[in-house]
DNA sequence: ACAGGATCCTGGGGGC
DNA sequence: TGCCCCCAGGATCCTG
């Protein structure tokens, strides 16, 4: 069977949608922002944000975690947040709107930025400043790009804390960027059990993780992501990395290194995919 | 401090 | 063929 579920957006998908549409947008007017759909997404949309955007024009668009950030030349800033299924594509304005387009930007050149997201878990947020930019992320927590981490940050993390790998990988406060995706697929790189705890890490495993987390996230970058169901890059293409899963949906499959069968368990609420013999399980290995 | 569960939401897929 | 239910998960909140 095929990989179930959704591919959600992490951060080698958002990666892929900035670098998309960046040439698209950079240097460009918002002349008009509409809003097609009633329905509101988790974070309302703010009617004087249509007001603001209007007439600004788009300087710089680059990442932060999941985040996509516009940078405008007035100052202020666009975050989009993509969730679980959105997608942010540049198309030609007459292409029929697709069902759950919540934002809609007219640009000049006859462009249309489209923000579409069927399951209304993204949102999307202007921010007067770059200083109000930093704070907002500052109040979230969000944690260090997995690319230009301290290792000894890395480290102390991991020592610090008595909850599993999984959960800690899915924290956005320690690492941003990492999902359910690539914290499988790198633990299985890391040959790392899941339910380890941060703490029981010796020095050795937690560069060996770091090592496994950024060479994931590059392989799947330059893969353009993972494509299951809903994900497409900016020119709504798709990514190709789901054809490298080692553990993530191959459940019931054999191992790519060892043959032995792939399992699911649940952890920290999520589906988790491992390999038992690759990953050893806590309880069997020594303490000390 | 942390685990686990519920919540938001929709579409796809399995079962009957 | 069709309907119902379950499931997927990022972020957040609540309870134990």
């Amino acid at each position: 069977m095929t990989a179930r579920g959704v591919s959600v957006p992490e951060l080698p998908e958002v990666e892929t949608v900035v670098r998309d549409i960046r040439p698209s947008l950079t240097g460009k007017r918002i002349q008009t922002v509409h809003q097609p759909t009633q329905c509101q997404l988790r974070r309302p949309w703010d009617l004087q944000w249509t007001h603001a955007l209007k007439g600004k024009t788009i300087e710089r668009v680059h990442r932060r975690g999941k985040w996509i950030v516009v940078d405008l030349q007035d100052q202020s800033v666009l975050l989009l947040h993509l969730g679980m299924t959105g997608q942010l594509t540049v198309t030609a304005p007459d292409l029929p709107l697709t069902d759950h387009t919540h934002l809609v930007l007219d640009l000049e050149g006859a462009r249309q930025l489209r923000f579409r997201d069927p399951r209304r878990f993204g949102c999307a947020v202007l921010l007067p400043s770059p200083q109000a930019t930093q704070e907002f992320f500052e109040q979230a927590g969000l944690g260090p790009e997995p690319f230009n981490i301290d290792p000894s940050y890395w480290r102390e993390r991991l020592q610090a804390t008595r909850r599993c790998l999984k959960a800690i990988l899915l924290d956005q406060r320690v690492i941003a960027g990492v999902g359910n995706i690539y914290a499988d697929e790198s633990l299985f790189l890391a040959r790392l059990h899941p339910a380890r705890l941060g703490q029981d890490l010796d020095k050795r495993s937690a560069t060996r993780l770091l090592k496994a987390i950024q060479t994931v996230l590059q392989r799947a970058i330059d893969h353009r992501g993972s494509s299951i169901r809903d994900y497409v890059g900016g020119f709504g293409v798709r990514g190709s990395y789901q054809e490298a899963f080692c553990v993530y949906g191959r459940t019931g499959k054999p191992c790519r290194r060892c043959r032995t069968t792939i399992v699911r368990l649940s952890l920290a609420g999520r589906s988790t995919h491992i390999c038992p013999r690759c990953q050893m399980a806590p309880e069997a290995i020594p303490q000390h």
